[in-house]
DNA sequence: TACCACAGGGATAAATTTTTCCCTATTGCG
DNA sequence: CGCAATAGGGAAAAATTTATCCCTGTGGTA
């Protein structure tokens, strides 16, 4: 990975989560493999727009945070399985209140995010 | 500011919500203001491990993106005030939940972040 | 005048994250 | 064998974000 120079800072709750959460997939990671995306090729398939390689890293740094368990079937063809530990699934109600506070407000969010983005 | 040259994907909430909320200090600046700390230097204050400078432009940001309004107080002397804005309250029960999540959860997350952070 | 606090921008460097490209390894199939 | 799909890592480049440094400008005060 990437050793950092600079170390974090973890004064108060949202510190803790950000360490946790602040990586460009991780939400979309988790929310995927709650609704039943399981595997490592489907979850490339649900974010195409991310690299292979960094949901590769992210899905690492979520089992190792022990938000995700990583299963291994070590069958023909081999395949591999994340799933929410008991932990992970603590952040669901959270990232289902702001993926639905996103689509409720989603004709506002266009439009703001259209002032810097035009086109 | 930085002129992307990857475009945003902007298909679902939780899209949405990652562009007006993905930098490092945004939530952080979204709830001090909430907790009453709405002056600029005020702020600084308080996150004094942002640079000053980084703190200005995710105002400016979360301004832009209406979920800020700016008050200037042309008085002596002069000063500026930051309010959350009406659809800016919205998120707030969102960031409480957050930060309580990670308050309820710090042991837990302190071991985790500390399996890849020694020392 | 010199210095303080306030708010904030430009330019550039540094840090960090993400992408791109290419490699390993297993097993099945033609 | 050659090639497919599976999962995943190393190295380096590119993109992006954040930090550092120095500047503007106002008005109060010593």
């Amino acid at each position: 990975m990437y050793a950092r120079k600079i170390p974090p800072q973890l004064n108060c709750g949202l510190d803790l989560v950000a360490e946790v959460l602040y990586g460009k997939w991780k939400i979309r990671l988790l929310w995927f493999i709650h609704e039943g995306h399981r595997r490592p090729g489907e979850l490339q398939r649900k974010i195409p727009d991310a690299s292979r390689r960094v949901l590769h890293m992210q899905l690492k740094e979520l089992e190792e945070h022990e938000l995700l368990r990583k299963e291994i079937f070590a069958e023909v063809p081999l395949h591999v399985e994340y799933h929410l530990t008991e932990f992970g699934q603590t952040l669901i109600p959270l990232i289902a209140g702001i993926g639905n506070w996103g689509d409720a407000h989603s004709e506002q969010l266009r439009r703001v995010i259209g002032k810097r983005i035009p086109g």
